[in-house]
DNA sequence: GTCTATACTCTGATAGAC
DNA sequence: GTCTATCAGAGTATAGAC
């Protein structure tokens, strides 16, 4: 435990997730060897177990930067919006281009939470707990200013927008037919006509 | 290759897929081992090896038969019914029970087929395109008809209808807050009223 | 068709020199 | 901190008796 971080170790720690994280995505975690991660972050087997004793702990930290770095950049797109729509669909927006940006981290920590065992596990969701909490407190807070049709369950209205979202990580291509703005407007599109309430 | 199915050949098939699917959802593909599924299937893996000569073949074949089912649902789901807006939500509710309703043979097919390599990934992805297009064609028809607002692209609205969905088993439980029809009801009723033509 | 027994390969993890 | 070398275990696949 140091106070102040060495831009060595961050850097290095940065070369390894990354590396890490491109071969969890198109490998699988299981898929992935140890001597992958090595070869691909300019290291030798025995040099990275002196950074993560196991392959698990390389997941785990991974996991912990892309859900810090998922809540900060909500939190920050969202911070000086007022106006509860543009709230949600600025927040929807930030998750989107999180997820459909390139950050293989992201990608990792949706799909490969099933490899982590026991604590490891359990540390994890209560992490991603934290981050969906927030977007629930967002949506009672603009249902209870009545933006929102009353029979709508919030909850269950995050779980299936940001499930739309989140799967699109499966299909969406950066040279593919659809554009990020072109995919953001036709969601909003949908869930905004879907969920507001008429005065 | 044989012209007629062999009851005893079906009835074993079932019970080593069935086994196995439940152990491949549980612990990941990679995560299972043969003689996992061998004990689970009340065979030894010399056994089990005369069936399927290798473990991606269990894969494969569990994935063909879970797409089969897919597709035949939801056609049957669909056969009899005119009223295009009815189409579409007992389609999205078939697609849902199928999913959702502990075949764990679909969840299989939804997260495991990175698992595949080569031709065997090729073919399924293959399959999986014909569902897909049953789907676009079916909205298609239905836009075409004016029950679809223009500015929206029928194709984006089917990946993120599905998507919504298919997310949903990673975090729907049998026992858990929503039930079934609480799901269907707000997924269709917030998809009606995002996608309807005003007349 | 089903079983027992095993060959062969790959992997995660470690020991210890420098 | 980084390297070489290696261990111990696990896993798939196979051979061949019955």
């Amino acid at each position: 435990m140091h106070l102040v971080a060495s831009p060595k170790v961050d850097t290095d720690r940065e070369r390894i997730l990354s590396a890490a994280a491109r071969l969890f995505r198109e490998k699988g975690f299981d898929g992935t060897t140890i001597r992958q991660i090595a070869e691909a972050s300019g290291l030798l087997p025995g040099s990275l177990h002196y950074r993560y004793r196991a392959k698990e702990d390389i997941l785990v930290d991974m996991m912990r930067v892309a859900i810090e770095r998922t809540i900060t950049r909500i939190i920050e797109a969202t911070a000086d919006i007022q106006e509860p729509l543009v709230r949600i669909q600025t927040a929807l927006q930030a998750h989107t281009e999180m997820l459909l940006s390139g950050d293989d981290m992201i990608y990792v920590l949706l799909f490969e939470w099933r490899s982590l065992r026991g604590n490891a596990r359990q540390e994890i969701i209560g992490e991603r707990d934290r981050y969906e909490k927030y977007w629930d407190s967002m949506l009672s807070s603009i249902k209870e200013q009545g933006y929102i049709r009353a029979d709508i369950d919030e909850h269950l209205l995050r779980l299936i927008g940001l499930g739309a979202i989140n799967w699109m990580a499966t299909w969406y291509r950066k040279d593919g037919k659809y554009s990020l703005d072109e995919i953001g407007n036709t969601l909003w599109s949908i869930i905004s006509k879907g969920i507001l309430a008429t005065h």
